[in-house]
DNA sequence: CGCGTTCCTTGTCTAAGGTCAAGCCGGTCC
DNA sequence: GGACCGGCTTGACCTTAGACAAGGAACGCG
């Protein structure tokens, strides 16, 4: 049955699984599932934010657009994560826009009701800081990404992070359009296509939306371990 | 006195403004108050995380080394301003390493003393969300700049941040070393003096650590209502 | 089947910025 | 005074990746 298989995915997410259990039940029975079409907004930036997310399946992205027209991903998630805790507590406005990326169905939980738990039991406000500290930790690594490897590197990490292993070889879906993870890696489309082609040196090999990884370590040791090459390494080896 | 000066440079803080005033003295009351010379390390990125941190007075900066070598900075705070929030809760480590960037006086606060309080009072919950979305949304800010604008757009950026007017002409002062704007604009220190250089063009003159703006709402223009200029528009020019 | 659309790739050109190296200036320490 | 050091700037060179343009593959639709 999907309930018991939502219901499922919502008790082990990261929002709720440090909640105790019947917290969590009695929020989860006072929310919505809301279906959505691949494309489709969820909020947009300036929203008035009064409820936050927990993706039961498929992919969502927040992203900024600049006044340039530039799209900056800073967010991709699917079943199981939440996005948007914070924002619906501080009575402000969301500070992206919210995309569906794929067909979805989200849990909406309004933050009045988490409001209301939190004043009876600490571990509701404890559960909210662990589930933004998460997203503050993924937002320094994508800012450390940005600043420290090439985009062709920033995409051997993104290969990587899909495939649990950290050795040995992998055969990898790409979950959702190359468009979006050219924003996500803050690279343009073209630039991840030549990327793409690049890493076919390090045993990769991209197929429709699958990715065949040769060697995992040897990817790794492209993406981190050797960092940007300097010249004086390059010319060395 | 400085101790009429710090509680209310605490009392007006970020973390502690949206607590309640008793609940406030009573953590500052319990935290103690630390002297640290320029360039000393508070916490290593890996160190288990127990306490966080507000600024009384200077600048701290929380950065990320890459196994390449590259600093990443991440966060630069002064007066007011605290850190180290989230973690702190998670029984984790620190995810960044913070460093003073002038002499500072910082107040050190226990997160065991912050989760007493939070168990009696729920606004101290929220005081602490509040304060690490604070740093969410300076970080979304700052992957958008890195995205959507060049090295000399954010330079330009920087300054206006500095200056509070967003019109007329001003002065400002660069409050720490050039080396560490240039690492949190995600440049090097060569590409910042050559930024400052081609700001020359936008009315900015450098003077040792000083700024002068001669024309604050063009230089906004130039960082960010004309965006990354395409070429079809510099050629119509 | 042809047609369009959407998504992706490829080629060419250009600019932005990193790397390395050298030099400059203002301190401090002897 | 001179040597030294840190912080900053300048210059030459080269890699990276964005802009633009064109083409190709997959898919749906009439």
């Amino acid at each position: 049955m999907r309930r018991d298989y939502d219901r499922e995915t919502v008790l082990a997410s990261t929002l709720f699984s440090t909640m105790p259990p019947e917290t969590a039940e009695q929020l989860m029975a006072r929310s919505k599932e809301i279906e959505l079409a691949r494309g489709e907004s969820i909020f947009l930036q300036g929203d008035p934010a009064d409820r936050l997310f927990v993706v039961l399946d498929g992919w969502v992205k927040l992203f900024r657009v600049s006044s340039s027209g530039t799209e900056a991903v800073v967010g991709v998630f699917s079943k199981g994560e939440s996005f948007a805790e914070a924002p619906a507590f501080q009575n402000t406005n969301y500070p992206v826009t919210a995309e569906t990326v794929t067909a979805c169905r989200l849990l909406q939980v309004k933050a009045s009701e988490i409001l209301t738990l939190m004043k009876d039991d600490p571990h509701v406000g404890m559960a909210m800081i662990g589930a933004v500290y998460a997203h503050l930790h993924a937002l320094v690594a994508q800012i450390e990404q940005l600043v420290a490897q090439t985009g062709t590197q920033r995409v051997a990490s993104f290969l990587l992070k899909l495939c649990k292993q950290s050795s040995g070889s992998c055969r990898v879906t790409l979950p959702y359009d190359k468009v979006i993870i050219a924003r996500y890696l803050g690279i343009t489309p073209e630039s991840l296509s030549r990327a793409f082609g690049r890493l076919g040196r390090e045993g990769v090999t991209i197929e429709q939306n699958h990715a065949i990884i040769s060697d995992v370590a040897r990817l790794g040791a492209f993406a981190g371990t050797e960092g940007k090459q300097r010249r004086s390494e390059r010319d060395a080896g």
